[in-house]
RNA sequence: GGGGAGAUACCAAAGCGGCCAACUGGGACGGACUGUAAAUCCGUUGACGUAUGUCUUCGAAGGUUCGAAUCCUUCUCUCCCCA
């Protein structure tokens, strides 16, 4: 059994733990468990920080489950919310925990002996747990001046805080409690921000059993300039190929400042410590190869996204930033080309909307439904800063005939945003 | 309860009768440089648009004026001080 602690200390994953948690786990196979609310109809890659606390779990010889918090989705965890949340709908949580299990069946082994893999639904145990009982079997175990003194709940004191939401550590509390029981599971992880639901969870078993649980919580990851991680300009980026494609997912790793780096290796990839520092002593040496981004977007892409996905995103990677200009996109054949740029928005347009726009801000702007350009007046803006490129090649005019450019296979047109926004224009028969 | 200060675009913060679509800083976006990095520099940042044009903005509603973010009235909210 691998020293899993130490293997986590290693890769700065550690915020904080109880005692004795190395102990424990040295001692004998563990569970452990964290749990993942289904806020939304896909997980992040902040989720992913800590499913990959599941997976060294797993590769460290334990037995991880991911919990799916069907029930505490309904009520809205107040951990690091300044204010209080709308509750979402049943049917908007059922679809959500169904895609989100589909996800998390994706990174954990489920067929590898003792320490196979589970997931879990707290709605399964909650679902028909009374108010009267629960109050009668749980809520006397905790006082609410205990519950208080928790971060979440104090900084929402000044602002206000509902009774559910103050609720929700106890829930959760109750949950590991019920997995200690019922699962063996003696350690609760997940990341900083879920300290003060973990220990209550710690205090609840200790309460009433008399026995002891275990915490571990990792670090939030940040940003080397302090913003938040995770976020690329159109928002999160997430698990699902649906919302984030997997050449958007590629692009968003392969952009991570050089300083990043070191530490999302470490969180995010399974290379080994020996492995992370030579390949940090390559990238040092020749920096321009950006050696640490390539290794790191290509591990979590093919991770989340699969080897077919990952290749895929790489050859678009390369026809859209490489070397090869006009001719090197008008040379693929069509299928390689419409395959390397499966992740890249597109729009479709009929051939007479085509040939009818009378300059290119029309064909951006009004052809296009406003799919690419909101107006024509960002059309200009954004052509006057030099900031559009058609088929790789610079745009010097809002005035120009759309007829005027080659469309590639008779069919294609290549714009592009900036530097890394890519849109496809699809001209029909 | 008494007294005082304030509410301006994504945020912060100037403006206090016309030269204000509103200084400046941050953020965001774009460009140059580079390595699809960082730092730096430049540009854009109410909307529509190209006619140096129109429309809508300065807490809300009214009013004064040829003309108001700027003056007056009422209202709403925020902050501070004294009780």
């Amino acid at each position: 059994m691998k020293n899993f602690i130490e293997e986590l200390r290693q890769r700065g994953m550690i915020q904080d733990h109880t005692p004795e948690v190395e102990q424990q786990l040295n001692s004998q196979m563990t569970v452990g468990y964290i749990g993942f609310d289904p806020t939304a109809a896909s997980l992040h890659i902040g989720n992913l920080a800590t499913i990959m606390l599941l997976v060294h779990f797993q590769r460290c010889g334990h037995k991880p489950i991911a919990l799916i918090g069907g029930a505490t989705g309904m009520i809205g965890d107040p951990s690091g919310k300044s204010s209080e949340r709308n509750l979402l709908s049943y049917e908007t949580i059922l679809h959500n925990q169904a895609r989100i299990r589909k996800q998390l069946e994706h990174f954990l082994d489920f067929d590898c002996g003792a320490n196979s893999a589970e997931i879990v639904n707290n709605y399964d145990w909650m679902k028909n747990f009374s108010f009267l009982e629960f109050l009668r079997d749980v809520g006397k175990h905790l006082t609410v001046n205990y519950m208080l003194a928790k971060d979440s709940v104090q900084k929402r004191l000044e602002s206000g805080i509902s009774y559910t939401e103050f609720s929700y550590q106890l829930l959760q509390a109750y949950d590991f409690y019920y997995l200690y029981t019922n699962k063996n599971v003696k350690l609760q992880m997940g990341g900083s921000d879920q300290w003060g639901n973990i220990t209550s969870g710690i205090e609840l078993i200790r309460r009433i059993s008399g026995k002891t649980a275990y915490a571990l919580t990792t670090p939030l990851v940040t940003k080397s300039d302090g913003t938040k991680f995770g976020k690329s300009e159109s928002g999160n980026v997430w698990l699902d190929a649906e919302m984030t494609s997997p050449y958007q997912f590629y692009q968003f790793w392969l952009n991570v400042s050089d300083e990043d780096t070191h530490k999302l290796i470490r969180v995010f990839t399974l290379f080994s410590i020996e492995e992370i520092q030579s390949l940090e002593q390559q990238h040092a040496q020749a920096p321009h190869q950006r050696i640490l981004q390539k290794a790191i977007a290509e591990q979590v892409t093919e991770r989340v996204h699969g080897k077919a996905e990952l290749q895929k995103a790489k050859t678009a990677s390369e026809i859209l930033f490489g070397k090869g200009v006009t001719d090197a996109l008008k040379s693929l054949d069509e299928k390689t080309f419409l395959q390397a740029l499966e992740g890249v928005p597109q729009t479709h347009i009929s051939a007479s909307e085509f040939y009818n726009c009378h300059n290119l801000a029309e064909l951006l702007c009004t052809a296009t439904r406003n799919e690419i350009f909101p107006s024509k007046s960002e059309v200009r803006k954004m052509v006057q800063n030099g900031g559009i490129s058609i088929n790789k090649q610079k745009v010097e005019s809002t005035e120009i005939k759309p007829t005027a450019f080659d469309l590639i296979h008779n069919r294609y047109l290549l714009v592009q945003k900036g530097k890394k926004n890519y849109h496809l224009v699809v001209v029909k028969d």
